[in-house]
DNA sequence: CGTTCAACTGAACCATGATTCACTTCTAGG
DNA sequence: CCTAGAAGTGAATCATGGTTCAGTTGAACG
């Protein structure tokens, strides 16, 4: 009565899985949601497609984690261009300039997790994406109220208009691949900066 | 050799081919841009589903004409809020409020406009949608900047940063049928109107 | 080795919904 | 009335891409 599974099995197993999640990702970087079927991502994962369906059970569920780990990467990203020192308008603005930055480098890749059309199914999942940024910027607007460097405002509120402002005012310059990313970086800075209360212009 | 189309059969045609666009209408705002099949629009407007494309080639090309009907039609009733004579704030105050009243008093219809995932295909076409009210408002914005009301800054990003931060604080509400309008208006117009440069909070 | 089952394979299957088209029903003269 | 052709019909067709599954390969262990 012999085969169990054993931890080296297991672990080709993790393995594959980690492949497959990493192909979608890169697979949406490259080429965006409209490519990433379920073949191409198995395909780019060096499995046949029915493997991909002994790790995930549907389409969704795949693109649930891809979406997951994709906003963790972005705002962790973010999160680290600023210590927790610092004040709350400069934190924004050092989180506008990395979001503008970062997003005009991967253009693709920034289309298709902030307004690439998804399946509806899908579209809950890349939910998560905003609303992680959000919840970052929810933060930093939070603590700028309490310590008064803010007026009061309601924040989640404004830091999901932040994002926005943010995503559709990059939706334009992402499909032309266009750049001027230095002016953009600061015209953003400065509509956000004064959205919540910050006066001058500049960071 | 009898049978040329007359004055009355085009006008017949004419009124058809209406029927159908209100239809496409009258559907998105009660079901959403998912229950927008082309059969369940032609059984609306009492038609075939052969007869659909008998006026439009292509379910694109019909809800091309439907999205650009409705931001006519929406653009128009922001633009009705207000006279020329009037401010720059006042101007944005009044829309942002009619934009989020007229939203939520029509989530459905807002949401398929705004936000709700649709085919790719479509999704060109919505963004005419967006851009009709991303220029009304970069004109306010633009006379404000030239009578010095506003201090300089790109018009035409603004204006899309508005459009998304307003579009962004409406999904959260729009999918949780929840009220709060008074609020949410008061809340956004401060945020509107200090994006641009307007310190007082108030409109 | 042999056996047993897990893992893998990829072609076939299926659901959905846009689009087509052979056919029927009108309309406008003659 | 009759006929040519336009307009309308809706069931059949097609395309797409997610999902399944019968068959094959590989791993574990006596």
């Amino acid at each position: 009565m012999p085969y169990r599974p054993t931890e080296r099995t297991r672990a080709r197993l993790a393995a594959a899985r980690e492949r497959i999640v990493d192909a979608a990702l890169d697979q949406l970087a490259e080429g965006g949601y409209a490519s990433a079927s379920i073949a191409t991502v198995a395909r780019r994962s060096q499995v046949a497609t029915g493997t991909v369906y002994r790790h995930f059970p549907s389409k969704q569920d795949l693109f649930a984690e891809v979406f997951r780990r994709a906003a963790q990467r972005e705002v962790d990203a973010l999160r680290a261009t600023t210590g927790r020192g610092e004040s709350a308008a400069t934190r924004l603005a050092a989180w506008v300039e990395a979001f503008v930055r970062r997003a005009l480098a991967e253009p693709v890749r920034a289309y298709a997790l902030i307004a690439e059309p998804v399946d509806p199914a899908i579209e809950a999942e890349r939910l998560t994406f905003r609303r992680a940024y959000a919840d970052l910027f929810a933060g930093a607007v939070r603590e700028g109220i309490d310590s008064e460097e803010l007026p009061p405002l309601d924040a989640d509120l404004t830091a999901a208009a932040i994002v926005g402002a943010l995503a559709e005012a990059l939706v334009g310059p992402l499909q032309r691949r266009e750049a001027g990313a230095d002016a953009l970086v600061e015209h953003l800075q400065t509509f956000v900066l004064r959205s919540v209360g910050v006066s001058h212009a500049h960071a």
